[in-house]
DNA sequence: TACTTATAATAAGCATAGCTTACTAATTAA
DNA sequence: TTAATTAGTAAGCTATGCTTATTATAAGTA
């Protein structure tokens, strides 16, 4: 109805709800929240991280990766390893029952991806993402 | 550091994590909240508006935005008026210490804004608000 | 008119996602 | 060998939003 003239943060926080309630949605039944499935997909891209470093990539706190490393061990998605190197530390690795979730995440992502992206020519999705990703990097850090 | 190839929807909650931090430091010492201070600019932008229409608008439920109100009324930035025409609703109104703060909350935003869109040359700023908005408008209602 | 249904607001209580502060155990540096 | 730093966690808080149920009022229908 109306245009919404909000500012770029309301408008990234009014659509980070939406997806958020959509992929919600589609995982109704399922094991994950979005901050569970969003965690899994990280360790599977680093596999045998340990958790400071897994905190850092995806800038949260350790405790608060902590609390998400729980969830998904007792979920049975991944397991902690001694760190043969460090006795402090762990290492994060999958467990096969990993694989099934991260393909559900990945047939539910792109869905939804679909359907935002309803109406735009790929060069303008292309350019929005990069954008994004612009962006991202742009308040990340510091 | 890593590229991240992050799928839209992750990429979004991230980016709204971030800009969050940013306004929430930023507000530092301020009274009000990211949603209060959305809430507060969807007043501003429609006074006099019952909460019913208020929630439809901002996509929230009704019982979320009555407790959004209540923290504003209680820092006396706005306040419920009897609908003269229907004794079940409230319209709900800017007192005079909300420009104050629209003021502030306009300024931090314009700066975080400006911050995201760093090195992004105006035209692909815009196309990338505009392709925000799009998807917004692809997730929203139906 | 009387009855039923729908609507505006709220109450109670929960879930998610993240944080700060404080602590333990182990490592590294002085 | 002490001192400082680091990896992980515990406890407990905040912010944001939800579901379900309740109350009061409006509006439609028999």
């Amino acid at each position: 109805m109306t245009p919404k003239q909000d500012s770029l943060g309301f408008l990234v926080a009014d659509l980070a709800r939406l997806m958020r309630r959509a992929f919600e949605q589609r995982l109704q039944g399922g094991t994950l929240t979005l901050a569970q499935a969003r965690t899994l997909i990280h360790v599977a891209r680093r596999e045998g991280v340990r958790q400071i470093d897994l905190a850092d990539a995806m800038e949260l706190q350790p405790i608060t990766l902590a609390r998400l490393i729980d969830q998904l061990a007792a979920a049975g998605l991944v397991e902690r390893r001694a760190d043969p190197a460090d006795r402090r530390a762990y290492r994060v690795y999958l467990l096969p029952a990993a694989q099934n979730e991260l393909a559900t995440i990945e047939r539910e992502a792109a869905a939804i991806r679909a359907r935002a992206l309803q109406g735009l020519d790929p060069a303008q999705a292309d350019a929005a993402l990069a954008a994004l990703r612009a962006m991202q990097g742009n308040l990340s850090g510091r």
